[in-house]
Parts: structure tokens; sequence; C-alpha cells
DNA sequence: CATGAATGAGAGTTCATTCAT
DNA sequence: AATGAATGAACTCTCATTCAT
């Protein structure tokens, strides 16, 4: 891996276990075993850093949710677009526990952020008008648009909320999957008696992963 | 007002305006026009006015909610709430934006927010069981938990989110407007017939609220 | 007691507990339950408390030593002196921790100090004579002066030294009468028999002494 | 010389000539016409100077006291201890003069203190108990106990006694001197004739010395 | 005599960033 | 590419002292 690169990811990994506000570049730059001076040859500052992080995650957004990858099922399809969510917000939880700070400094980023919400918003909108077409949902298009809102909302909030609800303010990956449920919890009124046992599975599935999750974590 | 008031009334406006981590005491300081060294006279350090902000947010809180206060009709109730909810929300918005890093800083902050969120998760679930004997809500014990959750959730995380979707990250009343409305909207599927009813009309109540704010900060 | 005495009173307290640069004029005013203005009513700065500090030790000094005071013998006087030495020493021990500090500030003390040790070295010098006139020392006047610098040295030392050996750097009733014990050995090698006899009196008086403190501060 | 090295060194400088208290760290890095980060970059507070400086002297206390270091004579390794003990006093006196406060301080520095403390201990009872088998002195153990501990506190205390006796608070090489010489007259009247013989040629060297850096200084 | 709010210089320390090598 | 010493503005906080009342 190239120097900028594990720079990239060394302050990720950092961020996250720590918060960004309370990580130095001369924290990375050690961690790296490399010289500041080194770190700012590869960046012109902290921010650049940040900005860096953040294409990262632009491109993994756009690559999980492409809508053209086949699945087997829409099923399938649904499950692979939640793991890909909140994958994503494990990956780069710093950032969604720090946002509103992070993008009042830099009016770049914030511009990238809305494209990307913008986006997701789309292709979280597509997904559940297919999964209406299908036949799983009973909504109108004001609910489906309402819905559409609150769940973008929730899954953005999540992580966020929840470092604030929990005393040490540690995110696992057990929070991760009740955000999860949470979702499937809230689109569980809206849906079809088919649509109903599809999410039921779901939601089978998540407690199942969540519950292994936390025996290893609690063996460990 | 007295220097310590004021302390309290400038700093959490300058929170608010520029987010917490940007303003230095002695912005607030200068602000007030007072010594650096006053402002310790009146207070131990940053952390206890962030304090004293919290408990009076915390007075408001409990005095907003008090469900001993008669009240006209339910509508009106409901009403009051959530004027209350957002009107606390926009007061004390720098502390929505920055929640997990002002907790993890300071443990007993944690327990008192610990307590509030608790105190108004109880207030929540009670209104919501009152809507549900009045007949306004059709819903079973396990969605009306989960819908509490979700609207808590939503109302808490409703300013961080909305901070960052704006391009100028300004939050303002329209904002919270918005963030009612919102609300209302994950309600009204859950809604009976009579329910639906009170529903459009608080949605109505606060689209014109809404409105006319809109109209009155574009003139001016 | 007058306000101005209260406050002498409470800042010697103070200094001999936890130091002279750690004690501020604030601490003493609460101390006081007074106002740090009206401490500065009394006092011009945190100097001249310590300047009357320093006089009301001139004045026990004076007091303590006065030649003209008659004694039973001898040996009392001597016990007397020794006494009264060692009381001034816990009086004022704050002053014997940090004497280069406090009178390297301030010019006008460092002469008084110098005239108070002056004084101080001409009465030993006395007394000692005596001694050796009276038979209870073998010495020729180089001796009796280098002895006499000598045990000056040890006395004004005493507090300063012990504080820096004993791990919790607290100054005791005991550790006074160790330096009382040390003393006395230092001037046992140069005694007639008839003068060690008394030493060893004394050496023996001053190890119940420390003994009885000892048990009285072990079973509080 | 190295940075590091360079702000020891005017570390030391400053403390002995103003006193530890009076020096700041910005004091320092101006002396030395460095930043004040500068400094900040080679040590991590105040305190960690003050450790190393002790470091140091530590250091030089263990070289200038080996005793296997072979000497012409028994003359001559007393000489050079004595030499050794002033000078080390005379160059590292900010720390005598200030003792109680930097160790109340500090925990592991008193730790450090009182094993250098007990190991000069051994070496003056090592030494004074060969020149008792030289038969230059004539002790039984518990007088020799005693002196050692009287010498070991007036060694100590020279500097501290000295800097609150003379006017300008101005510890000078000449006091050094004084300070051996009260030592060997404190040693003189336990010794045999041969012993005399010894202590009265130290005598009159260190005599020589002073005068001859009394008459250099004056001229100065 | 007394209050207590207010002052302001300055303390120790941090950290994003620069620069000579 | 990389080093690591160096910068300097800014931060939080302290405390002897003043002053209006």
């Amino acid at each position: 891996m190239k120097t900028r690169d594990r720079i990239i990811h060394s302050a990720l990994a950092l961020f996250n276990e720590q918060g960004e506000p309370n990580v130095t570049t001369n924290h990375i730059a050690a961690d790296l075993g490399i010289s500041p001076g080194n770190l700012y040859y590869h960046f012109r500052n902290k921010e650049e850093i940040i900005h860096s992080i953040f294409d990262q995650y632009a491109l993994d957004l756009s690559m999980g949710f492409q809508p053209e990858v086949p699945a087997e099922s829409d099923e399938q399809r649904l499950l692979a677009y939640l793991d890909a969510t909140f994958q994503l917000m494990w990956r780069y939880r710093f950032f969604y526990a720090n946002l509103p700070d992070i993008l009042s400094r830099d009016a770049e980023l914030q511009n990238k952020y809305l494209e990307a919400q913008q986006a997701l918003k789309a292709n979280l909108f597509a997904m559940l008008s297919r999964f209406r077409e299908t036949g799983w949902l009973d909504m109108d298009d004001e609910a489906l648009q309402s819905l559409c809102s609150t769940l973008k909302l929730v899954a953005s909030s999540w992580i966020f909320y929840q470092s604030a609800q929990s005393p040490q303010a540690k995110v696992t990956p057990v929070v991760i999957y009740q955000g999860v449920l949470q979702i499937l919890k809230m689109v569980s009124p809206m849906t079809t008696d088919k649509g109903r046992a599809v999410v039921s599975g779901l939601i089978g599935h998540y407690r199942e992963q969540m519950e292994s999750t936390k025996a290893a974590s609690d063996s460990a």
C-alpha cells in the first residue's frame, strides 16, 4: 500500500476510534511510524485527509448500490442493500458522529455530501417503488415519499443518536444491527401480507446475526 | 440580567451560531465585553458553562411537558407538545448538533442526558397510549413501542440531520416546522379515521405556520 | 480578635499546611469567610501579610530568649531554650521550608531576617559560653564558635531538610523532637562528665516527649 | 549542542539565577531564542525538564563518588570527595533552595531523590568508617552514625541556609568553600592526632582556594 | 469596615503547519 | 519521498489586585 493510502487508512481508523476532533495529524503520523512532514508531503492539510476519506466513502457508496448489479431475487437485493448501507455506516462511523462540524468547516465537502445524499435518496426511492410494484408495499405516492425521507433520516442519524444514548459512547457492530432492525420495523406496518413475510424473514436474519456477534464479542 | 446569566445566554447564542468547539471562553468574554478572569469568576471552566446550559434545557424540558397542565382538548395538548419539543430543539440546537463529542467528555452530563431521555420517552409513550385509548390510533403494543422509539429518534436527530443537509448548515425555524410535519406524517399511517382528521388538521396548521415564517424571513 | 489578626492567623495556618506558594489570597479570605476586598483593606498585598507574620515571629523570638528571665537552674534554662527554639520552628514552619524564595522577593524582609539571625547567634553564643564557664563544655574559643555556627545551621535547616526527606513531606511535631535530639547529640561529644549527665538527661526527656506524641497521634 | 540539551542547560542556569518558580517555560524558550512550541517538542512539560536536570544531577552524583576510582592516598580521596560534593551543590543549587516545593509536586522525583540520598548516606558512612580504620577518627559506632547524619544534613542544607543568610541571596563559589570548611571543622573534634593533621591540611588548602577565588572575583 | 464582581497580564500547553536537509 | 526540528497563534485557566457600592 502506498503511503498516501496508508495515511487515509490510519486516519479513518483513528477517527472512528477516538473521534475526529481528538485525533491530531501527529497522532496519525505516529500511528504509521512516519514523520509529520511526510504526512504533509502527501496532504496539504488535515481537511484534505478528511476529503479523501469522504471520496472513498462516496466511491463505496456508488459501488454498493449499483442497481444494475443483478440479484437472484428482490429479497436478495434488499438484503444486499441493507447490508451495504450499514456496513458503510460502520466503516465511516466517525463521519456520521460529527457531520455538522465537519461539513460546516468545508463548503466543498458539504456539496459533495449533498450530491451523495441525492443519489442515495433516488436509489432508495427506486427500490421502494419496485417493492410496491412487486406487491410488497401498500402505500400511496405521498406516503412512499414520506417513508423514504424517514428511512434516510433514521439511517443517517442512527450512529449519531446511538452514540449519545449509550454511556460509553462506543459504537459496536451490534448497534449497527439494531439500526437495520429499526428500519425494518418501520417498513413493516406498510407491508402487504406478502411483504410482511419478507420483512419478518429479514428481521429474523438480522436478529441472528446480532446475537452471534454479541456472543463472539462476549467470549473475546 | 446578572453576569452569570448573561454568560450562559451569550455562550448559548455563540454555540448555536458557530458550534461549541469553535467558541472559546475568550470569545464569550469578548462578546459580553467582560474580561476572561470575570468569566472564570462565575464559572470554574468551560464545561461548567455547558452544564449550566444543559440544566436550563432540562428545566425547560420538564416545564414544557408537565402532564398535569390541563388542556382544552387532546388535540390542544398534542399541539402544545409538538410546539414545546421543537422549540426546545431550536433553542438548544448546538447541543443536538454536537451531542456525541460533548457527552463523551463529561460522564456527569452523559448521565443527566440519559435521565432526561428516559423522562422524555416515558412522556411520549404516555401520550401515544392516551391517543390510542381515545381511539385515534390503531396499533398493537409492540407497534406502539416501536413508533415511540422512532419518533424519539427522529425528533432527537432532526436538527443534527438537517444541519448536515442544508448547504449553509444554517438551521432556521422553517427547518423546525418541517420536523414537526415529518413527525406527523410518520404517525398518520397508524391513525383511525377520527385520528386522521386530527393529524390532518395539525399538518395544515404547521404548513401555515411554516409558510408565514418563510414569508417573514424572505421580506426581511 | 480583630479581622487583621484573624487574617494573619489564618494565613499562617494555611501556609504551614499547604506551603506558601500554594495558598492564594482568595484561599485565605475564603477560609475566614470574608471577602477578598476586605483582606486587601487590611493588607496592601500578600507580601505584607508575610511581613506581619514575620514580625510576629520576630516578637516571639525576642520574647522566648530573654536572658534576663530568671530560671531555677542552668539546666532549666537550657530546657526552656530548646523548647522555645523548636516551638518557634514548629509554629512558623512554612517559613523555614521556603526561606530562599520568600526572602529573595523582599529585601526589607531579608534585612529583618538577618537582624533576627544576628540576635539569635549572639544569644546562642552567650548561652554556650555560660555552659563552658559552668564546666559543662570542654572547648576552645574557635571550637565554640564553630559549634555555635553548626547548631544554628542545623536548627535553621531542620524543617527544610526533613520535609524533603519524608515521602509525604508532612512536618509533624515528632520531626521537631527529632531535631532537638539531633542538636543534643551534636553537643554531646564536647561535654565534660558533668555536662554529659545534663545532656543525657535532656535526651531522655525529649525521647519521652516524642514517644508520647507519637502514641497520641497514632491513637487519633 | 542539541536543542534538548540546550534547554536543560538554559533552564538550569535560569533556575539557579532566579529560582525555579520564577522561571517560566516561555522564559526558557526566549532565553534560547526558540519558540515555546519547540520547547514542548522536546519536553512534555516543565516538570519533565526538572526531571531531566535531576537525572543529570544523579548521574554526576554517581560519577563523582565511585569508590572504585583509585586515589593516590586517602587524603586525596577525601579531597576529591569534598570537592565533588560541593561542586554538585553549586551546579544544582536551585534544587537545594527549593527542595520541599519541587518534591511535593512530584512523587516520582521524590522517590528518585530519596534513592540518591540513600546512596549518598551509604557512601559517606563507608568513607568515615575507612577513616576510622585508618586511625584518623576516634569514635564509637553510635557517634559515627550521628556524625554521618549531621554531615549529610549540613551538606544538604548548606546552600539553602546560606542563600537565606547572604543579603543578596546570591550564592557564590566562596560560599561553597565555606561549606567545606564548616564540614571539616565539624569532623575535627573527633580526630586522632594523625587525623587532625590531615584535616588541618585540608582546612589550609580550602582557605587558600577560597581566598584566591575571592581575589579573582574582586578584581573582576 | 466590608462586599464581591471585575480586571488583565501571564501561566502552561497544544497543534496544524512549515522548512531545511 | 521522507525526516524531524521548529513555528506561533491560540487555547484554557489562575491569581494578585482593584473598585464601585
